[in-house]
DNA sequence: CATAAAATATACCGATTGGTATTTCATTGG
DNA sequence: CCAATGAAATACCAATCGGTATATTTTATG
């Protein structure tokens, strides 16, 4: 009787998955090839081709495995705190102490995938969409719950919010990968924080008309 | 006598690297094949052999091409108007008329390239970061500027402006592409008004701590 | 108009691509 | 301990890849 759903071959998928994940990251799909894959694994082609139909459920699968990853480990963060502020605050926090070793990982793969397959995989351009949106929603319900709460500036929109803070990162991100220049990144990751501080009440932080345009002083 | 650089190679490189301009922005460097590029230009391999050296002078050719004209026609926008606030609100302006179009081309070229060729094309790198600080060279400029005339606030950062700047028309833009949505791109290009404005001095449409997230009311 | 030269097309190359059919190996139930 | 089953490796496939050598056509010049 074979166990359940974790039989060999469901381990072998996974562990495929896993190794493939960084390489087709960094060398996005069409880059990669099966010998990358065979080469990444330790695997044969045959091997590889008996646990997926083809090269791009191999690719869909990682793609799912590494936004997973990515926005699990932001909303755990996120989950928690207790305010909707610090939540909000709280994507940023995380950003700043993970976007090295994302950017070792080949990036951002939601930016990654989002610009390789403009046109040209109908599958994988969904599932970015989905991601982005995921992102996205969570991050507007957050906002949405601090205006109900009166934590938040009720004249705030949430979704355009959402929207900035995620060109910052996804922006930010890209910019110091390709420039090996760290403050593309953390001048992104700072006006977020300066975004959401200044929309919030309560917070003595938030000097009124400051955009996070002031070098920071660090005397 | 050949009549100076006016050659006929000349004009056949500068047809085939339009030709294959939009094809390379869509599909990326690994992506398109040398049959792609003779589909698109309707010329031989040995033709375009013949004028280049292989695919990857076509690949420079083509990414120089496509920078030159986004850059220039971004810059000529600046150029027109004379203070320097009114030079960096040019650049969210321009953005606003322009981005639909760009997103048709394939996106930004600068974003498309950098995420393809992070490791793997060692030139094309470089022209990336070369592109990213020609552009951010001049917006720090044009606000340094603004700072001396006594238009934009003094706590300003020029750097840190421009890098935010930056961060949001890429992040923007490539969120608006996969998705589809203009509001991730006119978002974007909205709080970069937004925070121009509110470093800048005269001008009574800076409302005090507006940071652009307020719904737009077009009533 | 003839001819040299430049530009383009044709035909071909080995290597690699994604993918499959078959064989070998490992596991496990009886 | 043996047979059956499932997984992995081997061997192979046509197609396409980037690239080149050669033939043919265009173009310019005397």
């Amino acid at each position: 009787m074979k166990s359940r759903e974790t039989t060999k071959a469901r381990q072998t998928r996974q562990f495929i998955i896993e190794k493939a994940a960084p390489v087709f990251n960094k060398k996005g799909v069409s880059g990669t090839s099966l010998s990358d894959l065979t080469r990444a694994t330790g695997l044969t082609k045959g091997s590889i081709y008996g646990n997926f139909k083809d090269k791009d459920e191999v690719a869909v699968c990682v793609f799912q495995y590494n936004v997973d990853n990515l926005i699990n480990s932001l909303f755990k963060e996120m989950d928690r705190e207790t305010s909707p502020v610090a939540k909000l605050l709280a994507l940023p926090r995380a950003y700043g102490k993970r976007y090295r070793q994302i950017i070792d990982y080949g990036g951002c793969p939601i930016l990654n995938t989002a610009t390789e397959v403009d046109d040209t995989h109908e599958a994988l351009c969904r599932l970015t969409v989905a991601a982005i949106e995921r992102l996205k929603d969570r991050i507007a319900a957050i906002a949405a719950m601090g205006i109900r709460e009166g934590t938040l500036d009720g004249e705030t929109d949430p979704e355009t919010m959402a929207n900035i803070i995620l060109a910052l990162i996804e922006g930010g991100s890209m910019l110091a990968k390709v420039t090996e220049q760290d403050r593309y990144m953390t001048d992104s990751l700072e006006q977020i924080r300066i975004l959401i501080l200044s929309r919030s009440k309560h917070t003595p932080a938030t000097a009124d008309n400051d955009n996070g345009l002031h070098p920071r002083r660090t005397t």
